[in-house]
DNA sequence: GTCTTCGTGGGTAACGTTTTACAGAAATGT
DNA sequence: ACATTTCTGTAAAACGTTACCCACGAAGAC
């Protein structure tokens, strides 16, 4: 006589094999898709599985084996430009077995240790993390333990995969494009970095020195001119601010993401002046934002889906062969072009 | 001899009870603060952990007890409000053991099915459901596995908790307003709902609801003017697109939601029109999109911080005692008025 | 006709933690 | 001084799955 169990317990491994009057380990085979079992045996667990409604235990599973988990950790949910990446990674994973699950917005290396570790506590089969701003040392040991790509972050390691835009020829685009328009004093306001290993790493540095460079060639290195805050919209504003207030005001600024355009279109319209009229402002990673008419905003496009897709393909590839060697995939930016910029008058 | 043990095995609890020279037990007795264990026994314990580095293995926890994880569900990332909502979460279980984990941005009830299913397996203590869309008997499958708080939605339930604004009141506040300021035609987008469910349950209902009613309230039930389309930017686009098309125009829209008034905006600029000269907007959420001083939309204030807040609270009570009342918290909205609305000329 | 090989299925031991039950020591009550 | 309770600590059995190894029969090779 079967024991009675208690009323809802969840359907398990061994309550299929009994169903389907097979070894636990046949079922096992079948989820798995492993070797060594016959079509009649596929067609009757899997019979078994829906009839019983089964589901496997994550927990269980990753014990054993993989918990077919992958775990995504970005700084920002705020950034639309994230929300980009995120729509390229899962669409790409939609077709396997894998589920994404997000770590909350963190900042700080404080929080984002706590995410990794966390996600690394709960088995995840592979990780993503998004313009991390942790130490280089961090993410490796991160790496070390479990499959990893590191997204919008420069530095290359042999031990993680890397997806990128090319953040130099970005500031290029945007500092040509309003070179072309007849600007000279082109202003740039920068995310204020100190530590050494992220000015060489993280986008934000090499959008700046993109703007160097790109002055420079353009014969206009006297003009350079840097706000340093952060990328956030209050940067964006108290940037600005700095910039009004210089004896000869610039006639363009280059705000390094959007979320900083948005606050210096904030600083620009308080201090009474036009847009492009009086000062022309350009953003970057091109977010719905931008594209929002009334504001229309010129900016750069990182094309984030393609940056999330690529991402989730590294990560499957590292998941199946732990040992290849790591990829580098660099992505091109585009400018598109708005009203927010126009020649100086 | 001890046996080597692979080069980088993680730490396990056996590890430390070894190290600590007790048993196993006692190790976990520590970390979950159990009765029994003395304060020799913590220390002895507690300083093994640190000296090794221990971190104990979430699937493992998983299969016997608890996995400390909180599930969030929400439907979009995109929209800024769910931000709010999500640091009043995390800030009032940041003192806690529990970590918190987001699903994947989702839309539709198939694929807010899947999201709740991945977290019931992977075994989550707690699951937080913000504005699903999906019919009642789902939600109360889930909540009759995991504790749950539903978020963003009034039908109660006695398997789980709400938190929800008071979205009659601040559909009536919205109307209030703009007919204080002298509007009489004051039009309405909404999103387009079908379902009885959720035409009963969902904030976007009540709050058409609480537009009728106050029109009805302040004798301009002649002027009640809705367009049914979505709560997105191209929704809030074809919906001032459909009013400003009427014989005659409204002189004021309430956008549902602050993303749609960012569609009606540009439509109303495509359209020629000025705001607030020749027709007033307001929205609903007031995200940091509607405090941007060159937008400065009127909207309603969800306090989704509290709302947030709240929930964890909630879902706290309901993982200590699974078995108590269920709760329904209404928060109240308050208005805040801003340059996008203004006297009808 | 025997010896391999291959394809298929099952038994069993992990995986790392918590829970239950229990034993011994210490403290308390009479 | 003895009986009783309280406090600490341990051993052992789960939890649900997968990995490893072995057994069996059928097919192929000689």
């Amino acid at each position: 006589m079967e024991k009675p169990s208690s009323p809802s317990r969840r359907i398990t491994i061994v309550d299929v094999a009994r169903h389907a009057q097979v070894s636990t380990t046949a079922v096992s085979k079948v989820l798995r898709n492993a070797y060594g079992v016959s079509p009649t045996m596929q067609t009757k667990v899997r019979q078994a599985i829906a009839e019983l409604g089964y589901r496997p235990n994550a927990a269980a599973r990753g014990m054993r084996g993989q918990t077919y988990t992958i775990g995504v950790m970005l700084p920002n949910i705020r950034n639309p430009f994230f929300a980009q990446i995120l729509d390229g990674l899962t669409d790409q994973l939609s077709d396997t077995d894998y589920q994404v699950l997000l770590g909350p917005g963190c900042n700080g290396e404080a929080e984002e240790a706590r995410v990794t570790h966390a996600m690394i506590d709960r088995s995840m089969d592979g990780m993503i993390l998004i313009a991390p701003i942790s130490a280089r040392t961090h993410l490796e040991a991160v790496a070390a333990t479990v499959p990893t790509v590191v997204v919008g972050r420069h530095g290359h390691s042999p031990t993680y995969d890397t997806v990128a835009d090319d953040d130099l020829t970005g500031g290029a685009l945007v500092v040509n494009h309003l070179a072309d328009l007849g600007h000279q004093r082109i202003a740039h306001i920068e995310h204020h970095e100190t530590d050494p290993d992220r000015l060489a790493e993280m986008p934000n540095a090499i959008r700046a020195i993109g703007y160097r460079h790109a002055m420079q060639a353009r014969g206009l290195a006297d003009h350079i001119d840097i706000a340093s805050t952060t990328y956030t919209q209050e940067g964006g504003y108290l940037g600005a601010q700095q910039l009004l207030a210089r004896p000869t005001r610039p006639t363009a600024i280059f705000a390094g993401a959007d979320i900083v355009a948005m606050g210096a279109l904030d600083a620009i319209a308080e201090a009474g002046l036009r847009v492009p009229e009086d000062i022309s402002v350009a953003g970057y990673d091109n977010t719905t934002f931008a594209a929002f008419r009334p504001i229309s905003l010129t900016s750069v496009d990182q094309a984030g889906y393609q940056i999330g897709a690529n991402a989730a393909r590294l990560l499957l590839d590292r998941i199946a062969d732990r040992n290849r060697p790591a990829a580098q995939i660099k992505l091109s930016p585009t400018l598109v072009p708005r009203r927010s910029t126009a020649p100086p008058r």
